[in-house]
Formats: structure tokens, sequence, C-alpha cells
DNA sequence: AGCCATGTTGTATGATCGTTCAACAAGAAT
DNA sequence: ATTCTTGTTGAACGATCATACAACATGGCT
């Protein structure tokens, strides 16, 4: 008889990658239940940790919370701002229409923080902070798609319509997947893109 | 010294004039706080009500979300739906973008409700019913902007973007108005309109 | 092998949640 | 003035919420 294994009741993970753990179970309550859903038990018990680890590594809900908006904007950002060179106007919607960054889930994320970033200060703050990062890669690509150097007012305004376009799509392809597709998604906007931004 | 006037307790409302005062009340807490602040002792405060009305008149609070919505889709339908005649695309679209319908607090009580459509199957079924009408409204006007008698496929395939434009422009106005502006709006939804739709 | 810093647990706590319901009162009917 | 219908109240209830914290266990360190 070898002596009884003291199976470990835990495991003891670096504070980085138990924060990853648990933003990844926020996530995960957020797309599937919303906002009302976020909750300590839910996110503890989707994470398989136990209560007190939220506020221990994030202070609170709300801590946990911000965590997720920046964790859920990270690869859309990635996507935008890759490397040093410069997409295409082209290459950047197809990437933003693309499997990876156009999923139901992933919206469902988005749609329940906008919902508290039109009511919470700080999240607003950080959304604002990316929206122009956002705002001038797209007027940057569309500059470069009409052969000017830089972004005129023109072009700015373009920017903010298809921004404008994209989250709608994105809205609707949450909301009611039955009536938006991916093949509808990229019809709607080619419809729209091709006349101002085909010719000079 | 007269006899003291027994002061009225409370005032007591025809059923239909107290679900108007709750749902009001409601929306107005969706304004302000989001779907979190959502509950029954905020509203009942905000009415000037007692707890015990929202279960008698609604059922329970998610009858009165469900009235909630219906009432913050109701002007806007009856923007888009208007009379037997018809309205233009351009009437249209400056209907709803006009100060009557883009509005901070309309939005953010939409936004409220969006997140939960996407994981309430009532609302969902509900909204999928009043998009396909204003869908239709919209491929209609634009079938008549281009001289045709009933929308075709490059119709409703316009459709769709232009509602998905809007979509975003009222997603952006809402959650920062700060970079989205009425004028804002307009220059952008013209920005991409007049490619596709003023051509034959 | 023993020590120790610290990540983890889970209970306790008080606040707040939605719902229920018996008692109450307003106002029309008589 | 009295009756009666029914809209209204607010306390009671159990469930669930976020947080705090003392006890515990892990895995690296010596």
């Amino acid at each position: 008889m070898t002596a009884p294994k003291p199976a470990a009741k835990y495991k003891r993970l670096a504070p980085e990658a138990r924060a990853a753990e648990l933003v990844e179970a926020g996530l995960r309550v957020l797309a599937k239940g919303g906002i009302t859903a976020f909750t300590i038990d839910n996110i503890c018990k989707a994470s398989g940790a136990s209560r007190g680890l939220i506020g221990h590594h994030f202070g609170g809900k709300d801590g946990l919370l911000a965590a997720c908006y920046v964790a859920s904007y990270a690869p859309f950002m990635q996507a935008v701002a890759k490397e040093a060179v410069p997409m295409s106007l082209a290459a950047l919607i197809d990437e933003l229409l693309s499997e990876r960054q156009l999923r139901p889930e992933g919206l469902n994320i988005w749609l329940a923080l906008w919902g508290e970033i039109a009511v919470n200060p700080a999240l607003r703050a950080e959304h604002l902070r990316l929206y122009r990062i956002y705002h001038a890669t797209f007027a940057a690509a569309i500059a470069r798609q009409l052969g000017r150097a830089a972004p005129d007012d023109r072009d700015e305004t373009l920017a903010t319509a298809l921004i404008a376009l994209l989250d709608g799509i994105w809205l609707e392809f949450s909301i009611a997947p039955e009536e938006m597709s991916r093949a509808k998604a990229r019809a709607a906007v080619e419809a729209l893109v091709q006349g101002p931004l085909s010719g000079a």
C-alpha cells in the first residue's frame, strides 16, 4: 500500500494567468446571458474558481467588467492597427467582416458592454480613446484609396459613415442573425461603398 | 374649527392610465441607468407608485419590460409607417435623423433593450416582426426612388445597408455624443448614399 | 524537510432583488 | 349615506446579490 496521494484541492496560478481565466469566463457569461447574468456567482461557476478571486484580482465586479471590455476590444484593435504596414481599405473591411471578427457570441458581448458604456463614465472614456484610433485608421485607409497623402474632411466623413455602417451590421447580425448573414453584410457594404470610393 | 379634510392617500387611476405611467417611469429609468437599473424599486420610485403595482398591471417585471419595448418602438414605427401615402426616401431619412427621433435618451433606452433582445427570445420575436416592416418600408422607398414599381434584390440589399448605417449612427450618437452630431450623421448618410441612389 | 509568501477558499454579512398577498381605501353606483 | 367593486398599498418572504475576511493550502525557497 503506497501512501495516499493527497490530491491538490486547487491549482495555484500566477496572477496574470488567473486574471486571464476570469476575464475569459466573464466574456463567456456576457455572451450567454448579457450584462444581467454578469454576476460573481455566474462568473466563478464558469471559471471554476471561488467567489473571493474576483475581488482579489480585480478589486470587485466593476474591475473585471472593465478588463472584459479591454479584452473584447483587443482582437479587434489588433486587426485594425496591424503592424507598421497599413492595410488597404478593402482588406480592412474584409477583415472586419471575416469569420474571425463577425461572430454572434462576440457581438453579444459588445452589445452587453455598449449598454454599460452609455451609462458608465469610465467605460465611456476608454471607448472614446479606442474609437479615435479606429476612426483614424479608417480615414487614413480611405485617403490612401483615393490617392491622397493625408485624409481631408471628406475622408473623415466617409470614415464616420463606414464605421457606423459596420457597427449597424454587427448590431443586426447580433440581434437577428435570421436577417443578417455574412454574405448579406458584404453585399450591403459593397452596395453603399462602391459609389463614393470607386471613382476619383 | 371645520372638520379636518382626510387628504386622500393615493390617486386611483384607470388601468390603462396607470400602465402608461409605469411604462413611462420604466423608460425614464432605462434612459438613466440602463438595464441594470431597471428594478422594481427604481421604477416605482420614479413613478411614485408602490411596489405591488407592476405585478398587478404587468404580471411582473418582464411584462413591463416588454411593454417598454413596444412603447419605445411606437413613435419610431409611427414615423416610418406613416399614413397611407408612402414617404420618399429623403423624407424617411430626414425623419429618422430629426430631433424627434435622434435623441440620446431615446437611444440609451434602445441600447439597454437591444442587450436584452439578444438574450430574451420573446423580445427577439417582437423585434424581428417590427424589423421586417421597417425593412419593407425602406425597400419600397428605395424602389420608388429608382423608378421601380416593386423592390428587386438590389433594393433589398440597399435597404439592409441603409438600415444598418442608421443603426450604427444611432449607436455612436448614443455611446459617444462627443463624436457624433446630427450634422455629422446627415453628412455621413449623404456621403454614402449619393452614389448608389443618385444615378439610374 | 521545513519555512514562508501569497494565491485560494468558502462562509458570514448586509443590501437588494422580484414576487406575493391580506388589508385597505377610493370613487362610482345606489 | 351606504354598499361594493377594484385599484392600491406596504410588509413579509425567500432568493440572490457583492463584498469582506479569517482560515487554509500551494509551490517555490532555503
